[in-house]
Order: structure tokens, then C-alpha cells, then sequence
DNA sequence: CCCAAAGTTTACGTTAACGTAAACTTACCC
DNA sequence: GGGTAAGTTTACGTTAACGTAAACTTTGGG
């Protein structure tokens, strides 16, 4: 077994791995997405909240707003899930299934266009080099 | 030969189409992602103004800002592509393919979690109907 | 013991992307 | 020709997601 659930970390240091300030982590905080231990006032982050953070910044990377991503927090963390929870759930993971499936046929489409682009850049630049 | 080239849209059939609001055209338009005709005062638009609504909006499910679209825009429109200008574009190019790659890779692992998610649901919902 | 680095709270400032309202003109319909 | 629906400009308001600054406490190293 790897003892690995008493790795602690500093704000600081979840700032530099994650390549954000550390306003930023605070501010999540603050909106109720982060949860970090307490060592007096300092804040100790641990493995789970690393993971929390992770999540967040994905999500932004993708355009949820940071109160989508901390109902999906909330809804994972609800522990009294009656049925009429469980079904609001269900339709929430189908609608974010169908944006997904939207942003892929996005991509590809953006990634042809960009492709397509690419490819007069590069005849263009070969006039200059003489390839032509 | 479709004689399609006529074909001109007012700023509320535009907004109906798009489900926009006509506020939203005109800021782009504000912003210098739009360059739609006039009839005096009144806005009239083409077949390519409506593909660049199209791709305005795309970029937005995407994540670009409106001047990061307006910046792939220019580029496209830009007449006098000297060799600097188009090395700049080829990176540009490149940093936003990366971006799309980053985005599927999210989207997948996003994914994943969602459909994990949806059978735990499914799971608990299964216990009210009786079936477990 | 002292100081520089890292942490804390509080609070005001900023930017993007519109919303909303006002005050006006233009276009179309009976 | 009169109203109403759609269009226009101008301008101030709003929200999310932090940035930035001030004023303070805590902590490890020489």
C-alpha cells in the first residue's frame, strides 16, 4: 500500500503547479468550489483539492462558468440524493453530453478552416523562397 | 447556375436565425467583426456576413474572445501578406491547433466522468422503481 | 532576534460582452 | 394618414472572474 493520503500542499505551491495566482484559488474558494483544512489561518490543501482544482480549470478550458462547475461539485457531493434530485442530475449530464457534442463538431470544423489557412500560408511563403 | 447572390437579410431575420439578439449584431458590427451594407440607415446583410456570423458564433462555443475572432478575421481579409505576416499567422495557426487538441482531450475526460456519473443515477434512480 | 518571504483579510478597480432604456426615424398596412 | 412594428444612435448598467493594493500576521533562516 502507498501511503500517499497525508501529502499536504501550500497555496503557493498549488499557484505555481496549476500556472495560476493565488487570488485565483482563493476566489474559488470563496465561490464555494474549493474546501481547503485549516492550520490556524493558513489554508492546507490536500490530494482531493488538487483533483477539485483540476476539475475547475478544465472546465473553464471548456467555457463552463465556475457556478456550472460547482453545481456539478455540489450535485457529485449531495449526499440526500431523492429521486427528483437524481432526475434534475440526469438531464443536467444530458444536456452537458449534447455541448459536448456541439464543441466537437466545432472543433472539427474549426480545425479544417485552420488547416485550410495553414496551407495558403505556407504556398504563399514558398513564392518567397523561391519554390516557385 | 443558382443565382444565389442576391440574397440580402435584415438584422432581425439575421438575429431570428441565429437566436441572437439584434443588440448582439450590432456590437459585433461595433467591435469590427461585422461590415454589413446600408440603405440609408438601415443595415442590410449578405450571404457572408452571415457566414461570419456563423463563425462569431462558433468561436464563442469554442471559447475565443470576440478580438481573437476578429484576429483570425483580419488575417484572412489582410491583402498585403508579407513574409512576416504570414510566419506570424502560421504560429498563430499553430498555438490555436494546439488549443483545439487541448479542448478534445478535456472534452473526452469531461466525457468520461459524465457518463460515470449518469450510471451511478441511473443506479439510484433503479432503487425507487422497485427494480433492485 | 530580526527580516524577508509567504500567507491572510478586506475592499475597490477592471474588462468583456452584452442588457436595458430613451429618444428618435423609417417602413408597412388598412 | 395614422399607428405600430422594426430599425437607428447614444449612453449608462450589469455580471463574471479575477487584478491590485493596503495593512496585517506568521514563519523559516542566518
Amino acid at each position: 500500500m502507498t501511503d500517499e493520503g497525508s501529502q499536504t500542499f501550500s497555496i503557493g505551491e498549488l499557484a505555481k503547479e496549476f500556472d495560476i495566482t493565488t487570488r485565483s484559488i482563493r476566489f474559488y474558494e470563496d465561490q464555494g468550489l474549493l474546501n481547503p483544512e485549516r492550520n490556524g489561518q493558513t489554508r492546507i490543501y490536500l490530494a482531493k483539492d488538487k483533483v477539485r482544482l483540476k476539475l475547475i480549470l478544465r472546465g473553464k478550458r471548456l467555457g463552463f462558468s465556475l457556478a456550472e462547475t460547482k453545481n456539478i461539485f455540489d450535485l457529485y457531493d449531495n449526499e440526500d440524493t431523492g429521486q427528483r434530485q437524481l432526475e434534475f442530475m440526469l438531464t443536467m449530464i444530458a444536456d452537458k453530453k449534447q455541448l459536448l457534442a456541439q464543441q466537437l463538431l466545432d472543433i472539427e470544423a474549426v480545425k479544417t478552416e485552420l488547416e485550410d489557412l495553414e496551407q495558403n500560408c505556407k504556398l504563399a511563403l514558398s513564392r518567397y523562397s523561391g519554390q516557385i
